[in-house]
DNA sequence: AAGTGGTCTAGACCACGGG
DNA sequence: CCGTGGTCTAGACCACTTT
């Protein structure tokens, strides 16, 4: 049907697609009520579970709702959510073929101002470490980062040599696991990062905020800022997986 | 453990979530092998299947890999991967408490150009209509859209009328589900944005384009232009799930 | 009250891949 | 080879929700 060269293996891959591309298609409409997990079975030849297996999926996937006694439906085309893939920035200059370097610009280390505070979620006893960092694409400066980390929670930040090493890196080994919040923007250049980036002042930027939490502590808050026309960020949605 | 305060209903979801919470907290550091199915299925007193299904979940969210015969390893931390929701615009002004409105500034319909062609991926042969309208928050412009529909592909769309019905709300109705490709970027305002917008020429503005396909037919292209300073786009990303 | 999905079991067979 | 995960089954009981 509308299915591209799947390869299908397994016999719930086989009944998932089936019913995947029906949704896709509009042969089932929103609001179309699915054949019971019994008829499936029977339909398909197969035992309950590997149906449910199935619908299971569908649902997480936002496909369809499921309601017991009721049945389940095709669901109404909702929200997108799109998988935003935050790269690292080595990883990225390097997959545009451009040689990557790295120079830390200032760093410091004090209690929590109240800015601090405001942008991190963290009381005034907290230590900070606070870093300002230049990553490069070839010569061109490819991104400023300013950096906030959590001393409190990661006290061998103070230790921690950051000259060659970028902060991000050296945090994900500290801290394996974590959750994250994004905030994308476009600004206009300020004059310090006009100058970091050599491109003139307030022209358009794209800045990436993220907030790092580790075991429901704060982390690290950090703010990428890209000249706008050096960089994109892309997302992709299916239905599938 | 580090886990906040989830009501864990079901067995598989109580071992998940302890699995889990033993890998966040760094307790299984990143290349710990995990115990087999059928000792995690004795610890845990229950039947394989119920191991098998979180892990199995644990391997999607990529928090562990597995593999035969090896066993199952807690993941080393990668590019994080973020979930943007992308919302009609008409529910992200209401939900700012701001009365919605809507116009449609400029409608045409003809032959794709080499321009569409090259946002599109369609052939010289497709018939388009291309729409430019402006959202508004209040009295304030929210939001300039652009957008190109393949009239090939929807030709019901030369009929519809889009003097009060925004684009995407039409086809959301018309193309129940799809997959779509955003791009996100900063960029000056141009002349013509930033009277539609009523901001400075060359202020940042906040870029996203969607490109949207339906059974692998390309459908619409979309581009909405936001005032730099009154918008931002949020991503949120978990281990779990 | 009845029917549906949600969960769980105790097996089973197979394919993959490390030793 | 043979241990591991991957899949599948044919049951079972329960919770929820609509009737």
């Amino acid at each position: 049907m509308a299915n591209g060269n799947a390869k299908e293996t397994t016999l719930h891959q086989k009944i998932l697609s089936d019913i995947e591309s029906r949704i896709v298609s509009g042969e089932w409409q929103p609001g179309f009520r699915l054949p019971f997990e019994v008829d499936l079975a029977e339909q398909y030849q197969c035992s309950r579970m590997t149906v449910n297996k199935v619908m299971t999926q569908l649902a997480k996937s936002g496909l369809i709702e499921r309601h017991r006694k009721a049945g389940s439906f095709v669901s109404q085309p909702r929200a997108q959510s799109a998988v935003l893939e935050i790269h690292d920035i080595e990883t990225e200059v390097k997959s545009l073929g451009l040689p990557y370097a790295y120079a830390l610009v200032q760093r410091s280390e004090r209690q929590a101002s109240a800015e601090d505070r405001r942008l991190m979620d963290i009381n005034e006893a907290t230590r900070l470490v606070k870093l300002l960092c230049v990553h490069y694409a070839g010569k061109k400066p490819f991104c400023v980062e300013e950096r906030r980390i959590n001393a409190s929670a990661v006290p061998e930040v103070s230790d921690a040599d950051f000259a060659t090493t970028p902060p991000g890196q050296w945090l994900l080994r500290q801290v394996p696991w974590s959750t994250a919040e994004h905030r994308i923007q476009a600004v206009g250049a300020s004059a310090e990062v006009a100058r970091s980036l050599g491109v003139t002042k307030g022209s358009a930027c794209l800045v990436v905020e993220r907030r790092t939490w580790s075991n429901l502590r704060p982390i690290t808050w950090v703010r990428f800022t890209y000249p706008g026309d050096r960089h994109t960020l892309v997302a992709r949605f299916t239905p599938n997986t």
